[in-house]
Order: C-alpha cells, then structure tokens, then sequence
DNA sequence: CGTGGGCTTGATAGTCCTCAAGTCGGGTGG
DNA sequence: CCACCCGACTTGAGGACTATCAAGCCCACG
C-alpha cells in the first residue's frame, strides 16, 4: 500500500487534487461535450481517442460479440474517466455509450503521459482509478460466473444504490435507475423477458422494485443479505 | 497514446526494461519464494501483501463466495505480477493460488510507490500491466456472459494457447494446459460434469483434446473460427 | 390519433445443474 | 511389489433454470 485512503479517490479522480495537480489538469482541458442518451462516446478499436470525465449522467462501457451480443461490462457515473484504458495501451477493445444524456469534460489523452512523467500524484490517481474499475469488473464476472437471476439483479441494484451513495445523499427508496430492462439484461448475462420475470419475483417479496428509471428498494437489510453471500 | 507498441509490454512486465529501471527494481528484490502447485499466494482481504513477478509456473485469481463457489478472474503466467493491486489500493478483494509449482521473484510492494514517483517508466509499465490484465477479464466476462458452453471452452483454451506462443514457441498439438475439469468449470461459469461433456463433443469433433495436463489443438482454424465471433 | 419502442406475459424447448454411482490412475504403506 | 486409497474423471437420469418465440399491452412521441 502506498499511502492514505485510496478508496476516496477510487470514485473521483480529481476529487480534492492538489493545486498544481488541478492546474495542469486544467492545461489539458479541452471543450465539453454533451451528449444525448444512448449514443456512442467511443467505439470498440477506435484509435486516439480523447479522454473523457464525466460531469453528469451516467454512461456503460461494453463489447459486442459478432454474434450481435452486446455485453455490459461497466457502469460509469460523474466523476469517473472514459478512455483511460485508451489513452495507455493505444487502443480500446470495448465501447462506451451513453446511457442518460451526458455532460462530459474533455481532456487531451497526452494528459496521461505528462502525469505518468512529471506529476506522480495525478499518475497514482489514474492508476487507482483503473484497479477500482478492474475490481469492479472481477465483482460482476463472480456474480454472473456464480449465480442465479434474483441475485445477479440484487447485486447490480444494490452495487448501483452503493455508488450513487457515495456521490451524494440518495434515498434508497427512490433513487436514480436509467437502465432499461435490455441494460439488465446485458449486464447479468441474462435475456430481457428472463430479467422481467425475476424483477417480478423481487417486487412481490418485497424487496425492490424498478419503475420508471428508479428503483425504489424496500427492504434493504433483506437485499443485503441477499448480496452479503457475493462479495466478501 | 503514449508511445510506441505497448502491447509488448503488457505480459511481461519487466521485459527489455532500461538499465536504470532495472537497477531500480533489483534494489526492491528480495529472497525468491518457491512454491508448490494449489498453494495459497495472496488471500483474500489480506493488507500489505508484498508483491511478485512469477518466474515460472503458472497461477489463477480468483473470488470465492459466501456460498463456496469460486469464480476464477484470470491466470497467471510467467513475467506477470501478483499484487499490484494490493500495492495501489491496499487491500485485495480476490485470492491467488499456484496452479503448478511456482519460482516467484519477491519484490518489496513499496517499489511500486518509488516508481510511480521516480520512475515514470516503471510506473507505465505497471499502469499497462493493470490495464492488460483488466481488458482479459472484459473478455472472460464477454464470453461468460454472452457464450455457450462449447464457446466458452473453446476461448479459454484458445487463450492461454495464445498466451504462451507469446512467452515462446509453442506446438499447439501438444501444450501445457495444467487446469483440472474443475478450473475450467470455475473459470467458465459451468460444473465440472459439464465441462467434462463438453471437452468430449469438441474432441469428438476433432477441434482440441485436453489430456494428462496439456491441450492438443487438433484443427486451429476451427477452434479460431468459434472464438472469432466473440472478441472483436 | 397513429406509430413504435419498451414492457409484460405465456407456452415450449434447451442448456446446464444436481446427485449419484462407477471408473481410472497415481501415490502410499505394508 | 502389491494392495489399498483417494482424488480426479466419467457417465447417466432427472430436474431446475433460463432462453426462445410470439403475442398483446402500455405509453411517449410525432
């Protein structure tokens, strides 16, 4: 371990950067972009891309199988990078779309390389930004390996209720949930009309239920346990 | 993008590293460890781990859940590193164990704090190491999540084939493959019995055997033809 | 008011799991 | 050297979970 609590920064990269760190961020700013819902911010072997952070909505990074199956392997939310991986191997071998509209403030991808060179912090930032979405990842790939459709969905409502916890204070019986059914889906390795049936089971026991892009959880103590058994 | 092909890189981390770099990690080695095959590396939750570069063997991340089950992340070859991430964030959310005996270079983890402030190289190097490592896990989980059983199968052992002709030559009709029916079920989100009668329709349909530890790729272009459609 | 996309639900089928018994092979101790 | 033993592998029968296909519904939008 390096040094201090690194799960803060894990969420936010830039959250409470140091002066000359936010300075030479600030250097490489580029214009903002903004972005309706549903449309590609980069595309799976595009080369040189920009690099992204997100300031407001929500976005999911993916792969298609030439089979046209899409899976969802991320969800990002404000504060987190879209294109780092980009910007240090060259190219991307996943897309990331848009899931609600999207502010996005642009950074010029060499940014990279001058904090890997001359500022350690902003370098450690990125670092740790990757392993916490790469232990993201490892979380989802043990969910989907091990089991079944009520607790695929329990985790991903309750991963999702977690992080948005962290950005802010969030009602746990009414908060943000803009994925559609299809993004479930997508992500647990499941079919849309399985998805639906098992959402069902959910809301009848009282657990959860997801309604016009909220989720709304009722009994949070229940679809903790229902979690507990995953990660730790 | 950086600079240059970093995909070289990626596997192992210290490969044609400058003569400064080199010093810089040889002043952080410490007494090599060896190890048998399914020997615990790194627990669990466990904090201050050190951090170790196989040298030879190989070895398997992965998860365990509540209910037991264990969710395989990757494997390990030689000239990877097993820690990293425990060096960044402090603490590890998976396990690794040796799946064959194993030579491992132990390095003191505060190597990993001295490069990213002295030593931008070493630093990069570890960054795309990460970040390597991330996108095999996007692919696992693609294929878990989107594959049948005989595709997943076919990935996996098209996989680690591929990833050791890149450590050298390597006779597809006849290489290292030290997974037990139970590794591949873990790693594939199968049961072992399945596996086991999966493995027979793709011997009996003369694409791979896997046999006494090792994999023989009977007809490659098939093999790839069923991977094909999953990755890009 | 028509249209389309997402949601919902049912019937049916297939993949994969569970459980269990039996086989094989390698290592150990007598 | 052989008998024993244990773990890994193999195979079968039955069942659970999830997919597939298809139809109808609802709502937002033009």
């Amino acid at each position: 371990m390096i040094s201090g609590r690194s799960d803060r920064y894990t969420d936010d990269v830039f959250r409470s950067l140091g002066e000359r760190e936010a300075a030479v961020v600030a250097g490489f700013r580029r214009r903002p972009t903004n972005l309706p819902a549903n449309r590609a911010v980069i595309d799976q072997g595009e080369v040189g891309t920009s690099l992204f952070r997100i300031v407001e909505g929500w976005a999911y990074r993916f792969r298609r199988t030439r089979a046209g199956c899409r899976q969802i392997i991320d969800f990002l939310m404000p504060g987190e990078l879209i294109g780092l991986e980009a910007a240090l191997l060259g190219v991307v071998e996943h897309s990331v779309s848009s899931l609600t509209p999207l502010r996005l403030e642009t950074l010029d991808s060499r940014l990279v390389a001058e904090a890997f060179y001359r500022e350690p912090e902003l370098a450690l930032r990125f670092a740790r930004h990757l392993a916490a979405a790469a232990g993201r990842v490892n979380e989802l790939l043990t969910v989907v390996g091990c089991c079944d459709a009520v607790h695929r969905l329990a985790f991903l409502m309750h991963a999702l209720y977690r992080r948005q916890a962290r950005l802010g204070p969030v009602d746990p019986r009414d908060c943000a949930f803009p994925l559609r059914r299809q993004h479930l889906a997508d992500a647990l390795g499941l079919t849309g009309a399985h998805v639906n049936r098992t959402l069902n089971r959910l809301r009848h026991d009282g657990i959860a239920v997801i309604a016009r892009q909220r989720l709304s959880i009722l009994d949070l103590p229940r679809l903790t346990a229902l979690v507990d058994g995953i990660a730790n």
